[in-house]
DNA sequence: GAGATAAAGGAAAAAAATTATCTTTTATAT
DNA sequence: ATATAAAAGATAATTTTTTTCCTTTATCTC
């Protein structure tokens, strides 16, 4: 049994080979689209359908178990839910990577004259990545 | 001759009847849906079809003349092109609408040891609105 | 551990969203 | 007014996502 098994089922999620195996992709890679996704699950379970990939998916979502990243000029991509974060996409390479915003500052700093009440932010930076820099 | 008529040829856009009236639904409605602008668009145009709704969104994005907004478990959004800005969104009634936020400021206060080049930043905050509250 | 059961997977179809094709119409430059 | 490139209309085709139905399986209980 190892550590993710006991996680789907925290999330009321059944331990099956296929949700290990996506974890352990989702885990691997960070962020990762539907189309790599099933790419790389067909590795492991040659006739998974991609049905499969997204009622996994989308139960995981409703489980909070993963998050979906919406990305300008972009597909969405996927990863395992954890702390609260933003996020930094290579415009170059399409690399996806964590950066943690003080949101909380950014709020004292922004005029809400609107009276809105603000609960969550989503932030994704776009530029280039230090590798497509090089 | 309206004034979105120069504007559309200034982003390359012919100035059609059609690219007019979804110019119109824009301005008027700020923030829509490919679906919301399709039903307005019937009300004039009885034979439009969808496909021309998204042959001119896509266009209009290419050409900066309208941008896309991608909405957290939610459909995006379009609207025309104006100064770089960020949205709120509603949970509740999903409206959408603009706030200023000092980017800058927050650059500098976020410790970007990954050496990416930050060249834009996509924000949308999610709670309650205003009318939503009452 | 074996049996019961609700949930998940597989396969295929259906539905929804988006794009492409081909012909006719039209905005605009000359 | 005419020529022409681009856009609209009408489908059709593709792509993406969801649903259905039947089989398999993870997990709970004994």
């Amino acid at each position: 049994m190892n550590n993710y098994t006991e996680l789907l089922r925290q999330h009321n999620l059944k331990a099956t080979p296929q949700r290990l195996a996506i974890t352990d992709i989702l885990n691997m890679h960070g962020h990762v689209s539907i189309e790599f996704l099933y790419e790389q699950m067909l590795n492991k379970f040659n006739s998974i359908s991609l049905a499969t990939i997204y009622k996994n998916i989308n139960i995981m979502l409703e489980n909070a178990f993963v998050q979906e990243v919406k990305i300008p000029h972009s597909k969405s991509v996927y990863e395992l839910t954890k702390e609260v974060h933003s996020h930094l996409v290579c415009d170059n390479c399409g690399a996806v990577q964590d950066i943690t915003v003080p949101i909380h500052t950014i709020l004292e700093q922004t005029d809400n004259t609107q009276e809105f009440e603000i609960k969550s932010a989503s932030v994704v930076f776009t530029g280039i990545c230090k590798e497509c820099k090089n």
